[in-house]
DNA sequence: TAGTGGTCTAGACCACGGT
DNA sequence: CCGTGGTCTAGACCACTAG
């Protein structure tokens, strides 16, 4: 089965916005202009704006054009994606800790599995800055018996969700999420830059994955003073 | 200007949906009854159905029909599940504003359309306890031209969107959220019975409708020390 | 007024699901 | 096989924006 057309101009179209060939606040080619290149009808080329329309990426303005919209630039955390891929720019990930065996730790909010807990545990700490700002620290346990490797690897663009899905075929397919308001303490404080009782987000987090055998326990401290935790949700 | 020929059906099959006349799992009738029914085209009945879809209604089957789907499932964060229908047990909402008309806030957090900030305001603000303790304040602000008649309604089970649903047919379809970790100020401490300068959870929403003249613009700030906020996704 | 997106028609062929 | 939804064509008219 081939790909449909309006896949294919969809698809372009996302390309050229993710490359930069059109930036946000461009407007795309007209309607009109798109039918011609693409020599198809209006039909088809509306039904590929539809889906970009749906899934965020421009917005039609009547009488106007179709523009590329303004990305959401905050942490967009709560979904599936970490932050490499959620803020724009200037951003730094520095290991705390590298992926070391570990025991299960009383940190973890979130009801931990039994069988998670009955096996090895893998722990890395990262903190991540802005600007060279420290943001957010994170605290990552995972079960060993899912990821023997993990220790000796590399992660790709600093990225461990897209180290998971590039080396072990591994997809985020569900999570869950506790946020709460809290003092920092000392050792919080100090590495976030703040004083020690000043506020911080805490968001603890279990990632299901694709492997029914690994679930990863997520802690988050978010200094959001500058840059506050984001999130958006379409359909 | 006339309602469009998709709008009367889409709205129509909603009303038989909410109404029981189609009840979950039952299928629609086909898109070529459809049109017989209608005396409109395929593309339109096509265009309807497409609305439903992307608003959580129905689901398509290829080569078998449109079916009405079960209920919404959580989407983002705090999002369409209000609180009434996100806490267990024990709950109680208080208004502290009814809905008014109103300015428009410099309150709220996230950029409010220009077109919104054109007309009227109605906004309301509603005290949420657990256990008689309050956990969360609620404001809200929405343009008054999408729903001229809401300082007057009662909301059903004391809900904002299923009043929505019910009364004026719409739906959400999407939000932006953003988070932050502050200290309370007094207003916020004494109605939450808590001290001045003791960390709060606040979060900002902006609420996209099936309604394009309506979005809903919230910020909710919450003690998360006994109840923290809570998430989940799937998929 | 010219160009844009919004709605709609009346066809066509294809891919999928069940008989 | 038939009926379903999925894709696509080649038109048309309307409503909105801007010069």
């Amino acid at each position: 089965m081939t790909e449909s057309k309006y896949l294919i101009v969809q698809n372009q179209l996302k390309e050229k916005m993710q490359q930069g060939t059109f930036k946000i606040g461009d407007y795309l080619p007209s309607e009109n202009e798109l039918c011609a290149q693409y020599s198809i009808t209006r039909t088809t080329v509306r039904k590929a704006l539809d889906e970009l329309l749906k899934e965020g990426f421009i917005e039609k303005q009547h009488g106007k054009g179709s523009r590329v919209r303004e990305r959401r630039k905050s942490l967009g955390l709560l979904t599936v994606k970490g932050f490499s891929e959620a803020v724009g720019k200037n951003f730094q990930t520095v290991f705390l800790q590298k992926p070391m065996v570990a025991e299960w730790s009383s940190e973890i909010v979130l009801p931990v599995d039994k069988t998670d807990l009955a096996g090895e545990c893998i722990f890395f700490e990262r903190l991540r800055l802005v600007d060279d700002e420290p943001v957010m620290i994170e605290k990552n346990w995972l079960p060993e018996r899912a990821l023997p490797l993990l220790v000796k690897t590399e992660f790709i663009d600093g990225s461990f969700f897209k180290t998971l899905s590039r080396n072990y075929l591994i997809e985020i397919i569900g999570s869950e999420h506790e946020l709460r308001s809290e003092s920092a303490n000392q050792t919080v404080a100090s590495l976030l830059n703040i004083q020690k009782g000043e506020p911080v987000l805490h968001i603890s987090i279990v990632f299901r994955t694709s492997n029914p055998q690994l679930n990863i326990y997520s802690e988050l401290y978010c200094n959001t003073k500058k840059y506050p935790v984001g999130n958006s949700y379409s359909l």
